[in-house]
DNA sequence: CTTGACCTTCACATCAATGTGAGGGTTTGA
DNA sequence: TCAAACCCTCACATTGATGTGAAGGTCAAG
């Protein structure tokens, strides 16, 4: 598919679907007449991407990410390296932590929300 | 205390204390001599504030959100809006989703690391 | 063949969160 | 009294994720 049909499968802006391959998150291959031609795969993909970018994570971080994300990662992770490892081992504690203070925050802002509602005014 | 020892005991540097003052997230008093005056509960504020923009929440946002986590928010939450609460349950509901995505994504991430592990190449 | 809806690249703009440094006052201790 | 270590404001720089627009090629349908 092409690029005004990617951003429609996923909500995403053109620009934003060129600034990712621009980042080597994704690269489309080119069609004859220069056109960016997208596997279906990839809405998917971009949609992860989002979910991934509004959580915080840098694209330089995601595209050293998404390899691993891969389900069937199959035969060969070939190029871990230890500093790769560590980088993720890193990234995931992180991701905890940041998961504990969404959830505490969260909690915190939906008990006020059934205060002021049951304390109704 | 001053700014110097807030940012130490923050891990904040001292330009950001003085930012989330210039965006209405914090405001010290000021000392005869101009030097800002930060009130020792501040300590759990600005660290709270930083995990909340750490989330990906902007100071717009940090700044309406904040005065409903307060523990013992007491008496009076007298300017719950209904626009305010819309947004707040808009917010909430974002940051479940958020919450679910990165879990999502730290788990993905973990089991790909225990397979290395025990792929031990 | 022309029009409209696509697509391309390039480049400048914006916004939030930060960094950084200049220029200058204050406080504290040797 | 002088230096070191604070503090102040102002203001410009940067980075990452975006918006936006110009100038132009491609293609399908009328």
């Amino acid at each position: 598919m092409r690029i005004g049909e990617l951003s429609e499968r996923t909500g995403t802006a053109r620009r934003l679907l060129r600034y990712y391959e621009e980042q080597g998150l994704i690269n489309p291959s080119r069609a004859a007449n220069g056109y960016r031609e997208y596997d279906p795969a990839l809405v998917d993909r971009v949609i992860q991407i989002r979910g991934l970018l509004d959580v915080g994570l840098p694209t330089r971080l995601i595209k050293q990410i998404l390899p691993c994300l891969d389900k069937p990662r199959a035969i060969h992770f070939p190029d871990a390296t230890p500093e790769m490892l560590a980088t993720l081992e890193r990234e995931r504690d992180r991701m905890s932590t940041r998961i504990t203070v969404l959830t505490r925050n969260r909690d915190a802002i939906d008990e006020y929300l059934a205060e002021v509602r049951t304390g109704a005014r």
